[in-house]
RNA sequence: GUGGGUGUAGUUCAAUGGCAGAGCACCGGAUUGUGGUUCCGGGCGUUGUGGGUUCGACUCCCAUCACCCACCCCA
């Protein structure tokens, strides 16, 4: 019997796990610097703290979580997005009491029930951050430098960050009513899909793809000019503050967050070329969120992105982070006597964090240097009878051809002229 | 969930209803003690799967599955 991978999963193979293993690492130590610190939590929850958290009437709750039973039971999901799990880990361990300002930062899979498409993945992997604690419009701009300035750091250029504020609750129900009123007599023009919209998330009127429904929202009501204040002078700041970081971002009135939790600030890095989902990361405020979940009421902001894409735009850029790791040294051993004397020394050097690589199936010397050279390493090693009886090997530069005779030894020799501790 | 496209060797692709092939990759060899180039040799693959039409199907039809793309949604 023949298993196949589900759909809309992928295996990272060897030939590109070390570009995985790059940019996680990258990430990790770009966030530790602003101060953020890693918190893992498990890979599903009790599905109620979805519905709660990304709003019942969300695609995402609605048709897209992987939700199971276990024996007793109880319900759970596959988590779908990581900043709900954060938030509950963060009231159930107290880590408000530990702290006035908790920053912390994520990196795992998300698994959605989408159909599969360019950049849209079921089993997808996420990197993030969460600030909570302050209303500071400075934070807001932090979050999203940390996000901007390490994307840029892996040498993207093609990048747009997009900026809107949704409003706090007060103001955002107002500027709903705002959009029906305005769609209400157009109702009849538009697409199916918007005429769901209207009642359920008005807001997503304004970003519908169909070219007759866009003609229609010319005169649509702004959400700007419906903010209260607070909100206004909040937003004011959050812009104020990314121009003096230098980081450019364009308005955009049309950003909507498709989940429920977000309040103020919102954003979305767009990369142009990935095809649909050109959504590079996206995230925002949600100041109403942890006391939703059982906290006491705690400011918060945070954003996540997808490696998937992620990587997509780096190919498409051309950017090559690293390189696939390759062997530093190649064995060549003539002979069973030889194989026999030398295996020890191999371990020695790997040990010693070498990367030699050997196949003691392959007999002829050609074969073995038609390996090495394969292998992209930079040195043969090349060890037969006579060195064995001499206790010596030959080392071998494969670029220049150079050879010289080194010691059999425990690997100090080979090492020290390498200028390897 | 809806629509369009595509499924042939490890891979990229040929084969117009009449014998399933090529490049790359891979393995072996050219005096098992010095490589990369070159040369020679090495492929019966359920043509995604299951039905149907036909003397005959990779080719046409139906179904199904998978992949790609788009809608939708979002990372």
């Amino acid at each position: 019997m023949k298993y196949s991978i589900p759909r809309g999963t992928f295996d990272i193979l060897p030939n590109t796990s070390y570009k995985w293993t790059y940019l996680m690492d990258s990430f990790r130590s770009f966030a530790s610097s602003f101060g953020y610190r890693e918190i893992s939590t498990p890979i599903f929850e009790v599905s109620g703290l979805f519905e709660r958290s990304s709003g019942e009437s969300s695609d995402v709750v609605q048709k897209e979580m992987y939700r199971f039973t276990d024996r007793k039971n109880r319900e759970f999901a596959l988590r779908p997005e990581g900043t709900a799990p954060v938030v509950r880990s963060y009231v159930e361990n107290h880590l408000d009491v530990l702290a006035s300002r908790t920053k912390l930062f994520y990196l795992g899979p998300m698994f959605r029930y989408d159909r599969p498409q360019a950049g849209r993945y079921r089993q997808f992997y996420q990197y993030g951050i969460e600030f909570i604690g302050s209303d500071n419009p400075y934070y807001d701009a932090e979050v999203i430098a940390v996000l901007m300035l390490w994307l840029g750091s892996l040498g993207l250029k093609n990048l747009r960050l997009e900026l809107n504020s949704v409003g706090c609750p007060n103001c955002s129900a107002e500027y709903d009513k705002a959009l029906q009123d305005y769609f209400k007599p157009l109702l009849p023009q538009l697409c199916p899909d918007c005429n769901k919209r209207f009642s359920l998330k008005p807001r997503r009127l304004l970003d519908c793809k169909v070219p007759s429904c866009k003609a229609l929202r010319g005169g649509a009501p702004l959400q700007k000019d419906y903010l209260d204040q607070p909100c206004k002078e909040h937003f004011d700041q959050v812009c104020g503050q990314l121009t003096a970081m230098q980081i450019p971002f364009t308005l955009n009135p049309s950003i909507v967050r498709g989940l429920d939790y977000y309040t103020n600030t919102a954003f979305e890095v767009i990369y142009d070329g990935l095809g649909a989902q050109n959504s590079l990361a996206g995230g925002g405020r949600y100041n109403g969120l942890i006391e939703q979940i059982g906290g006491k009421s705690m400011p918060a902001i945070g954003f996540a992105g997808g490696f998937e894409r992620l990587l997509l735009a780096l190919e498409a850029e051309g950017i090559e982070l690293t390189a696939e790791p390759k062997p530093l040294m190649y064995l060549i051993c003539l002979g069973e006597q030889a194989r026999t004397g030398v295996a020890n020394y191999l371990n020695a050097l790997r040990s010693k964090g070498i990367y030699v690589d050997y196949d003691p199936d392959k007999n002829s010397l050609k074969a073995q240097f038609k390996a090495a050279d394969a292998s992209g390493a930079s040195y043969a090693i090349i060890v037969g009878e006579s060195e064995i009886a001499a206790g010596t090997l030959n080392l071998k530069n494969l670029a220049s051809g150079e050879q010289i005779s080194l010691p059999l030894d425990d690997g100090t020799a080979l090492l020290g002229l390498l200028g390897i501790d």
